[in-house]
DNA sequence: GTCTATAGACCGATAGAC
DNA sequence: GTCTATCGGTCTATAGAC
């Protein structure tokens, strides 16, 4: 695991990745308004200036922390282009129920941001684009048969995502349930249903 | 319908009613913390005084709107009790769904809580027990071979309510959706799924 | 005159700017 | 380290509909 770590060197402290971790931590407790950098800078225990040493603004950890979030979503679209649209929606859910623990941080952050400021905005417009881009495919999978055409393409997409983005609310990585059975349970219920047959 | 109002006497304005409204719209606007009594005030069009004749602090604001959500939850289980499992699960999902649509400031508000006060952490304390209560109905229903048995019930209930939740983001009792068919379409994608068979 | 809703001046505490 | 703006909250008096 270490092949791709560059030895430190220089003082010790934190590094860019560290300070955004721990800053987005911060952020999901205090939520970001309501964090003032001043205090953020004495929960890490290092000054103002060093914070600036790492970020130029407030706004550009929050926005490195969204962006993480939002490649990392966009990702999952990249990877199962080629799917055929059935399929391609299991596949992007299990993608992105993966991505929501693997950015647990970042994607919380994101999921709670509410247009406050221009990065803000952009963010919400990259989801939104997103979700656009899901209810495209749930459509095409309804045209296929593959997915039942009865409920609206656009509710379906905010139902299953509704479903996945709530487990930021309780999903720890540390606890009982790994990745995978996850992704499971969530693939089991969205498409499946919870009703036995 | 105007049998059950009393007749508004003295000077016009506000009651407690419309003021609690207002202010709720303001909080889930703005956030609770994030709005000041004296913002609130000016939002309103009043002064602060005017608002403590209704509310003796802004936190009973806030415990007021939380009640009126929790006691519309807390409603679906009791009238529910006799219902057996299976057939109660549907019945609670569907009654929650109407909750919230009929009460949509006042659960947007509670579904942002965070516990950061004592008001905050007893509704808190008020929604685990609801969760749980829905847990117990769901594992119910599974003993009774109604609902599969390959999920979790506690992960079950958690992403079921996820999806409930979740409406409080985009659904607008204004927009094309109505609130039957809405509970419907959730009713379709918890219990039998979003593929076609 | 009674009822309800309202305004303005003011308090002690504190968080954040400088 | 100090200083100021803002915080939630209080007190007293009044405005307007029946």
């Amino acid at each position: 695991m270490s092949a791709a770590d560059p030895v430190r060197r220089g003082r010790p402290g934190y590094d860019r990745r560290g300070l955004l971790d721990a800053a987005v931590a911060v952020f999901n407790e205090s939520g970001y308004d309501g964090t003032s950098v001043a205090a953020l800078a004495a929960r890490l225990g290092l000054s103002k200036a060093a914070l600036y040493h790492h970020f130029s603004s407030k706004e550009e950890i929050l926005e490195t922390a969204l962006d993480e979030a939002l490649d990392g979503l966009e990702g999952v679209l990249a990877a199962t282009d080629a799917v055929r649209p059935g399929d391609r929606l299991a596949a992007v859910l299990e993608g992105a129920v993966g991505v929501l623990v693997a950015h647990l941080p970042s994607v919380t952050l994101l999921l709670r941001v509410r247009g406050n400021s221009e990065v803000e905005r952009r963010a919400l417009e990259r989801r939104r684009a997103f979700d656009q881009a899901v209810t495209a495919i749930v459509r095409a999978a309804q045209e296929e048969g593959a997915v039942r055409a009865d409920v609206d393409a656009s509710v379906a997409t905010r139902l299953l995502f509704g479903m996945v983005n709530s487990l930021v609310e309780w999903y720890r990585p540390s606890g009982p349930e790994g990745a995978e059975a996850l992704a499971r349970d969530v693939l089991a219920v969205a498409l499946d249903g919870l009703r036995t047959r």
